[in-house]
RNA sequence: GGCGGCGUAGCCAAGUGGUAAGGCAUGGGACUGCAAAUCCUUGAUCCCCGGUUCAAAUCCGGGCGCCGCCUCCA
């Protein structure tokens, strides 16, 4: 029993978990930035620390989530420059940013609970944490940390020596690539806003008193200050997406341990890799700029089941860039309504489960699982189980239910709502002929019912209690 | 220019030294009046070349291809 083994970005290794507070787990998840809606690349990074909750909890850890939303002063350019995303959207539709941010959160919270994702304990706002991001700066300032120029407060990362280490970054070498120094008076390329100020004689919708004028705070200070503020300074595991490393999280870390003198702040740092869009040599990440985007809703309408996205999820590790095309979410369809038909199936056994048959399959869910979350393997344990005729029914429903709690696949409760429980006066009629006509043996006219209504997509399916039919 | 990752059957993908998990699709079989659904079953010398080793998809070197980060992005 070797414990829970993660991927640490911090240390480029696998390590042990071990909670800095007794059988509790404080962990940290960089949200959405609501000026948009959210799409699967998105819903991807919840799935995955919603399976690491869950293989924390199933560990038998007590676990604090603390999700965080942004709804300010997350910029379009870089760090420094651009438009505030969200004031911008709310100039582009002509809506106050907070109905924007309102609409946008309450889309993703939606979708979140459909692909099963468990609530956060804490679901915190930027826009409320300001006097604690405030505080935060003040303290870096305090500290020598900061300078200011003329459109902000800034935070001057050569004076944090360990800033290139947590992303390997090569400072030197960046002056050179490609980018582009924008900001006037900034001492160093890396150098990042704490507080922009509010340009004068235009008035933001978001903006907010400070003791260096009117303004808002830079994007990074949210997660620094929110996650203080509901974990404590130091804290077990922050996750986020890979494209987090090497800018926000690195600058994160910057503020929060220079900020409450820490180190590090957060034990463990993980982040989950793109999905990619399309399929044989040719990908593409997911994003908004690339405009290539899918939301959970353009599935459904797709008639793909939520759930079999997360499916879908389970299907790749979370380190590993995942193609996403039609093909490949429409067999992950097909294989979460087949594992949930046989969960259905077994649902209502009763009697005693044989240990011994159980332990193999236990063993091995958690091996994979303790694996730095190994999901294609434990799934496939799913599948064995599923298959192994040795098993009962009892004991099948036993092991299922059990992996389930961490799979999130809803194995215990969701229904596959055939279409054959509709009811259509006109269809069942047809039907009916139909059975009629096979009970007299007239098989071309029962062939050319079932021909007729396959054309306009309803599928008859025979049982042994008699026909129905769904759609599809 | 710097940094990182990937290349395993038609597709999504596990597997990091001892002759390759799982799912979807395909072919075959059972079932069916024929089908559908369902169940059983079927298939890979792991991008190429060279090296290390008794043994490599797995390690090393060199190619080729793809993706990502260093600028907003999960």
């Amino acid at each position: 029993m070797q414990g829970l083994v993660l991927y640490n970005t911090r240390t480029r290794k696998k390590e042990i978990l071990t909670p800095l507070e007794p059988e509790h787990l404080r962990i940290y998840t960089c949200g959405p930035t609501v000026y948009a809606p959210q799409h699967l690349g998105n819903l991807r990074s919840q799935l995955f620390a919603d399976l690491l909750k869950r293989v924390c909890l199933v560990e038998g850890f007590r676990v604090t989530h603390v999700v965080n939303i942004t709804d300010v002063g997350h910029l379009t350019d870089d760090a420094d420059t651009g438009e505030d995303k969200m004031e911008a959207a709310a100039k582009r539709s002509g809506r106050r940013a907070e109905e924007i941010a309102a609409e946008y959160t309450a889309q993703w919270m939606r979708d979140r609970e459909r692909v099963g994702c468990l609530k956060p304990e804490v679901l915190c706002k930027a826009t409320e944490h300001i006097a604690e991001q405030i505080e935060l700066a003040q303290r870096l300032e305090a500290r020598g940390y900061t300078y200011r120029i003329t459109d902000g407060i800034y935070f001057d990362t050569a004076k944090f020596a360990r800033y290139a280490e947590f992303a390997r970054l090569d400072l030197e070498a960046q002056e050179f690539g490609a980018r582009i120094e924008k900001v006037e008076g900034k001492r160093n390329p890396a150098d990042f806003a704490l507080w922009k100020f509010a340009e004068p004689g235009s008035k933001r919708q978001q903006e907010w008193d400070s003791p260096w004028g009117r303004g808002f705070p830079g994007w990074h200070l949210e997660c620094s200050a929110m996650s203080a503020k509901y974990l404590g300074t130091q804290f077990d595991i922050h996750t986020g997406g890979v494209d987090h490393v090497a800018v926000h999280h690195t600058n994160e870390i910057a503020q929060s341990e220079c900020g409450y003198e820490v180190h590090p702040s957060a034990q463990f740092w993980m982040h989950n890799e793109f999905l990619s869009f399309g399929k044989g040599d040719l990908h593409e990440k997911m994003s908004k700029s690339k405009g290539n985007v899918l939301v959970l809703a353009d599935l459904v309408a797709q008639g793909i089941l939520p759930l079999a996205f997360r499916y879908f999820f389970l299907q790749a590790h979370y380190r590993q860039q995942q193609a996403f095309h039609d093909e490949a979410i429409v067999s992950a369809d097909t294989g979460y309504r087949r594992l949930l038909a046989q969960a259905i199936k077994v649902r209502d056994a009763v009697g005693v489960c044989v240990q011994e048959q159980l332990a193999p399959y236990q063993a091995r869910f958690r091996e994979a699982i303790c694996d730095d979350l190994n999901a294609p393997r434990a799934l496939a344990v799913a599948w064995e189980v599923v298959h192994d005729a040795t098993l009962s029914e009892v004991e099948r429903k036993t092991l299922l239910l059990e992996f389930d709690r961490v799979l999130g696949l809803d194995l215990a409760t969701a229904r596959l709502e055939e279409a054959a429980q509709e009811r259509d006066p006109r269809i069942d009629a047809l039907v009916q002929a139909r059975e009629a006509a096979r009970k007299a043996k007239h098989w071309a006219e029962a062939d050319r019912i079932r021909d007729a209504l396959l054309q306009e997509g309803i599928e008859i399916l025979d049982t042994p209690q008699g026909a129905r039919w769904k759609k599809r």
